[in-house]
DNA sequence: TTCCCGGAAT
DNA sequence: ATTCCGGGAA
């Protein structure tokens, strides 16, 4: 078989172990541009699974993109709260405000805030058949084991990603094929125990022998970092902040500080003597192991947590401090 | 518990 | 190159 054959059979059996495994999705079938650009956004790091429940939600309280422009940034991000990367919300909310309605192209859309070279290939494409590859980690790590790549440069997996589209665009509308190749790598071509008895395209696949090698996992470096919060209660609630940019930017929270010192700069700021410890909390970002030292103290203000965006890091915080949400 | 995964902005 | 978050698998 040359390659040109074997690209065409790879396109058709991927194709069509999309038709019959793909996932009903909410946002699968759906032409809205403002829905798929949501649905995308929403898939940034995040899995389908827990994307589901906040799309329904943002749709419910913004069904359009007017409705999105009208909002507060912290309405936007009081929907998304629990979701994570809140720089999404807070760019999806200016891109609202920017435009009119969702644009066309891929060029167009590249220039909209949050949309970066997938997101703005996904929503081309699937919203406007425009034929753009679409290369997200699952595609990466597809084509990787696909041609046995370790360390694949960015431009490689591109040029490949491309070449199938124009083979794909036979076949099927750009759209589809994009998120064929996203469902493989979600469903069967997974970054740990790939299921290679299942997969459509293990016949064209060189890296099937040992599929984890494609692509070399990357290393990252997770500092541990030690912090203090001060869960200051009063009769109407706790005192809250809204945290500025950074880390968690827009939510609100409890008065946190880094050790060393840090219960000392706390106590200091609401000229306090003393707190009780109440326990400790651990929360994980990407490149940070946080164990937070919990601390609590009586208060005369204070307000109703229930009502704040708040982050998972400050939700663990303040339900072992006894509140409830 | 620990380990590991993932787009965009800067 | 580094910074953002949370959840699912091991």
């Amino acid at each position: 078989m040359d390659e040109n054959s074997a690209k065409e059979a790879l396109v058709g059996r991927v194709l069509g172990w999309y038709q019959k495994h793909r996932r009903l999705l909410p946002w699968r079938g759906e032409q809205d541009p403002y829905r798929v650009l949501l649905s995308e956004v929403l898939l940034q790091q995040t899995r389908a699974a827990q994307a589901i429940p906040y799309y329904h939600r943002f749709l419910a309280r913004f069904p359009t993109l007017e409705a999105l422009a009208q909002a507060t940034e912290e309405e936007v991000l009081w929907v998304w709260q629990g979701c994570g990367y809140y720089t999404r919300a807070r760019n999806l909310h200016r891109l609202a405000r920017q435009v009119s309605a969702i644009p066309s192209s891929y060029a167009e859309l590249r220039r909209l805030p949050g949309l970066g070279p997938y997101t703005a290939a996904a929503v081309a494409s699937i919203a406007f058949g425009e034929p753009v590859a679409a290369v997200d980690g699952n595609v990466r790590r597809v084509l990787a084991r696909l041609w046995a790549w370790e360390q694949p440069k960015g431009g490689l997996v591109r040029a490949k990603a491309e070449e199938l589209m124009r083979e794909a665009l036979r076949r099927a509308p750009p759209g589809e094929w994009n998120q064929a190749l996203i469902e493989l790598g979600a469903l069967v071509c997974t970054p740990r125990r790939p299921e290679c008895k299942r997969c459509p395209a293990v016949q064209f696949c060189q890296g099937r022998e040992a599929p984890e090698r494609y692509p070399r996992p990357q290393v990252r470096k997770q500092q541990p970092q030690e912090m203090v919060a001060l869960v200051l209660q009063g009769p109407a609630g706790f005192h809250l902040e809204k945290r500025p940019g950074g880390v968690l930017g827009g939510l609100w929270g409890v008065p946190m500080e880094e050790e060393p010192g840090g219960l000392e700069r706390l106590l200091a700021r609401f000229g306090l003597k003393q707190a009780q410890k109440v326990g400790e909390v651990r929360h994980e970002f990407t490149h940070r192991r946080l164990l937070v030292r919990v601390y609590q103290a009586p208060w005369e203000g204070g307000e109703n947590p229930g009502l704040r965006p708040l982050s998972r890091l400050d939700r663990k915080v303040l339900e072992l401090a006894g509140a409830r949400l």
